[in-house]
DNA sequence: CTTATAAATGTTATATTATTACATACTGTT
DNA sequence: AACAGTATGTAATAATATAACATTTATAAG
């Protein structure tokens, strides 16, 4: 059950680009494309961007700073996220392997530390990348 | 068996800096305290890092845009880092347990995807700042 | 319904992180 | 000595992100 959250206007129309897009965006990417819908700022997106994370409609992809929707539907908060991506195309999908993710989550050490979220990236050559 | 890269006078003074600081740090600091020994710009500083990143003598944690040297003698290239992070004192450091490492670069799923490299970041508190 | 509070918005300016472009110098071969 | 590869120096600028402040909208409590 995955509480609905109602998204404000900015951020609905954010969202609404990103998960169009289908890949990830860069921010300023982003606010080009919603110039037109009046929103003017970095600020305005940056906010925007940020309780969709928050919220885990999105994630951040470090490594690119960049933006994907969450291809996974059961994702309401991002605690616990891998991605592939493409070192050629730069294409980037989220990987959901529960055997990964398990293990992940209940990773432990001797250090003492609490983990309570993670962020996977993994790189290499995609399918239509290895074979050019 | 591992081989020795000579770093360049630039590299040896950046990597002496981040690895005695010991902990990460950020390029503009970076460039800060390396201006008295005549590195001036931004960009010698951020082809220093490119370098030891590539030669796997430090490495980037993403979600901070930060250096830290590589805490693991046996890393000649930075195909496979793990570190934990704590979210409140921002202590980070590098995790090098072979069974995460050996799960994380045997790991493969039906994608197509090759891959060759992963980062991973785990986030919480430390022993420290879980206790207060 | 109105008051209080939290969340979201709008706007300007600025901070932080990173790269482009071009000229020069050093290092190790053949 | 000539060449190739790597490193350096310098200036300018691009790309990413936040601070500060004023205002508005939504939500909940009395």
């Amino acid at each position: 059950m995955q509480k609905e959250h109602i998204l404000s206007k900015n951020q609905k129309i954010i969202f609404d680009l990103i998960d169009k897009f289908g890949g990830p965006m860069k921010a300023y990417s982003i606010l080009f494309n919603v110039q037109k819908k009046g929103i003017k700022a970095p600020l305005q997106v940056y906010r925007a961007l940020d309780k969709l994370v928050e919220i885990g409609k999105i994630h951040k992809i470090e490594s690119r700073n960049a933006f994907i929707a969450c291809q996974n539907s059961s994702c309401q908060v991002s605690k616990a996220t891998a991605f592939s991506i493409c070192e050629s195309c730069e294409n980037v999908s989220e990987i959901s392997n529960s055997k990964l993710s398990k293990y992940l989550s209940n990773f432990s050490d001797n250090s003492g530390m609490k983990y309570s979220k993670y962020n996977l990236e993994f790189f290499g050559l995609c399918k239509k990348c290895k074979s050019k």
